[in-house]
RNA sequence: GCGGCCGUGGCGAAGUGGUUAACGCACCGGAUUGUGGCUCCGGCAUUCGUGGGUUCGAUUCCCACCGGUCGCCCCA
C-alpha cells in the first residue's frame, strides 16, 4: 500500500460530509440569531501565544502541541484550541477600541498530539464563540444558552451543562492556598500527576481520575466557599438567568477546566455517549485576564468551544435523523451518437435552471443508464433517442411511479421545475 | 507515554501447516429489438499488513516492526 493518512486524522468523505455541513450550517444559523459574527484566524500561530495564553502548566502546552520551526527559524504551533488566536486577533486589530461588546464565532480544525480514540483525534474540529467587553452575568447566560440552543436545534437530546465559579483575581489565590494546605498531608498518597501539580496548579487535582486522589479530593474545600462577594454575586446571577432561560444546568464545584485562563464562570456541556467515556462535548468559561495577558487592555471575555466530532458522535448515537437532502432532480439518458451530442446542451439548460442533473459518461446501454439514474436517486429521468430528437421532444419518466410523458425539449426545465414539488 | 484487542479482494467475513483461499455486499456484463429498483447466470484476491525466523513447505506457528481500534492520563 502507498501513502497513508497521518495518525489521528481522517478524511470526511461524500456521504459523511453532508452531516458536517448540516452541523456547521446550524451553528452559523444559531450565531446569526444571537448576532455573533464569524472570525477566521490562521491554523498556526507563534508558539509563545499558546504558551502564554493557554498556560504553561496545562497538558496542552506540556505535551500536546504540534510545534515546528519554519524556514525563518520561528517557532510556530498548530492551534490546539481557538481562543488564544481569536484573542490575539482582537488585540492585534485593536478591536477593543471599537464599541463593545464584540461577539464572534469561529469554526475549524484544531490540533493536539495525542493517542487517538473514540471522540478524540489529532486533528479535530471545533465550533466556538468568544465575547469581549462585558462582565454582565446575563452574557454568561447568553453564551451558555447559545450552546444549549445549538444542541437543541440539532435534535440532540439529554444535553446538560455543569457550571462552576473558579473565582476572580482576589478569591482564587486564597482558595489556592487552602487547597494546597488541604492536600499537603496526603501528598504521598496522591497520584504522581497530582503531586506534580500540587504547587503548580492545585485546582487541577480536583478533576483527577485516579481513585485514591479522587477520594482525597472529595474532601477538599469547595471553591464556592471562598468566593468573594463580587464573585459570588456574579455566580448567583448567572444561575438566575439560566433558570429564567430554562437551561438545564447543575452546579459542580469540582469542575475546573484544563485551561489556565478561566476566571469566574466555568462550564461544560455534557451528553452521554455509550461506548465512549467522552461525555463532554464542549466547554468554556470566562477569561477576564486573558486579553491583558496577550498584550491588550483590561478587557473581559467569555466563550466556549464545542467539539464537532463529539457532536456528530452523539447525533449518531442517538440516531437523530438529519434532514439531509440527497438525490438528483433529473438523470439524462441518451441513445445513440446524435442524442448524446444534443443531450449535452439539454443537460446544460437544466443546470442553468437551477436543477441538479447528470448523465452517463461511460457509453452505457440504456438499461445501465437507468440503473445509474436509480443509484443517483434521480427523481426523473429524461430519455432522448433519435425518435424524440427528430420531434424536438424528450421522454420524461417519473422514477417513483414509472409514468412517462413526452415533453418539448425547450419546455423540459420548466416542466421539471413545476413537477418537482407536487 | 502506557495497556488490551485486531490486521484475508472496494467493504463485511470464513478458513487450513501442503494440489484451484469459502461466502455475502458492492461493482461490471448477460438473460434477442429503447426502460431501473426483484430474480437468474457469468466475471471480479499469481494472494492473506511488512520484514525476519521455525519448517521439506506458512496466509495459517514464533518474533519484531508498522497500522487500526478501544481504554488509561487528559481533553473537544
Amino acid at each position: 500500500m502507498g501513502y497513508r493518512i497521518p495518525r489521528g486524522t481522517f478524511d470526511i468523505m461524500p456521504g459523511e460530509v453532508e452531516k458536517w455541513q448540516w452541523v456547521e450550517d446550524k451553528a452559523r444559523e444559531m450565531c446569526r440569531c444571537f448576532d455573533y459574527k464569524e472570525i477566521r484566524t490562521p491554523v498556526f500561530e507563534m508558539t509563545e501565544l499558546f504558551q502564554r495564553g493557554v498556560g504553561e502548566t496545562t497538558d496542552i502546552v506540556e505535551k500536546e502541541m504540534y510545534t515546528f520551526t519554519d524556514r525563518g527559524g520561528r517557532s510556530l504551533t498548530l492551534r490546539p484550541e481557538g481562543t488564544a488566536g481569536v484573542v490575539r486577533s482582537f488585540v492585534e486589530n485593536k478591536v477593543f477600541a471599537q464599541p463593545q461588546p464584540t461577539k464572534w464565532f469561529y469554526m475549524g480544525p484544531m490540533f493536539r498530539y495525542e493517542r487517538p480514540q473514540a471522540g478524540r483525534n489529532r486533528q479535530f474540529h471545533q465550533f466556538g464563540v468568544e465575547v469581549f467587553g462585558s462582565t454582565d452575568p446575563a452574557l454568561d447566560a447568553e453564551v451558555i444558552a447559545l450552546g444549549m440552543q445549538y444542541f437543541e436545534s440539532l435534535g440532540l437530546k439529554d444535553v446538560r451543562v455543569e457550571i462552576n465559579s473558579v473565582g476572580d483575581a482576589q478569591s482564587r489565590p486564597v482558595y489556592r492556598e487552602k487547597l494546597i494546605e488541604y492536600f499537603e498531608p496526603y501528598k504521598d498518597q496522591l497520584s504522581e500527576d497530582a503531586q506534580s501539580r500540587l504547587y503548580r496548579n492545585p485546582l487541577r487535582i480536583l478533576d483527577s481520575k485516579d481513585p485514591r486522589t479522587k477520594e482525597i479530593a472529595a474532601g477538599a474545600p469547595s471553591i464556592l466557599d471562598y468566593l468573594n462577594d463580587e464573585s459570588r454575586r456574579h455566580f448567583e446571577s448567572v444561575q438566575k438567568y439560566l433558570t429564567l432561560l430554562g437551561v438545564n444546568f447543575s452546579v459542580n464545584d469540582r469542575l475546573v477546566r484544563g485551561l489556565d485562563y478561566y476566571t469566574l464562570t466555568a462550564f461544560e456541556f455534557m451528553v452521554d455517549i455509550p461506548g465512549s467515556q467522552a461525555s463532554t462535548i464542549g466547554g468554556g468559561g470566562r477569561y477576564n485576564r486573558l486579553v491583558r495577558e496577550i498584550g491588550g487592555p483590561e478587557m473581559p471575555g467569555i466563550g466556549f468551544g464545542i467539539g464537532l466530532e463529539r457532536v456528530i458522535l452523539a447525533l449518531d448515537e442517538q440516531k437523530v435523523e438529519l434532514p439531509i437532502q440527497t438525490g438528483l432532480d433529473c438523470y439524462l439518458i441518451t441513445l445513440g451518437e446524435e442524442a448524446k451530442f444534443h443531450g449535452m446542451k439539454i443537460l446544460q439548460s437544466l443546470r442553468m435552471a437551477g436543477l441538479s442533473a447528470d448523465r452517463d459518461y461511460l457509453d452505457r446501454k440504456m438499461k445501465a443508464q437507468l440503473k445509474a439514474a436509480d443509484r443517483a436517486q434521480a427523481r426523473f429521468t429524461a430519455i432522448l433517442g433519435d425518435e424524440e430528437l427528430s420531434q424536438g421532444k424528450i421522454q420524461v419518466k417519473d422514477m417513483a411511479t414509472g409514468e412517462q410523458e413526452l415533453v418539448e425539449i425547450s419546455q423540459l426545465p420548466d416542466y421539471l421545475k413545476h413537477s418537482k414539488q407536487p
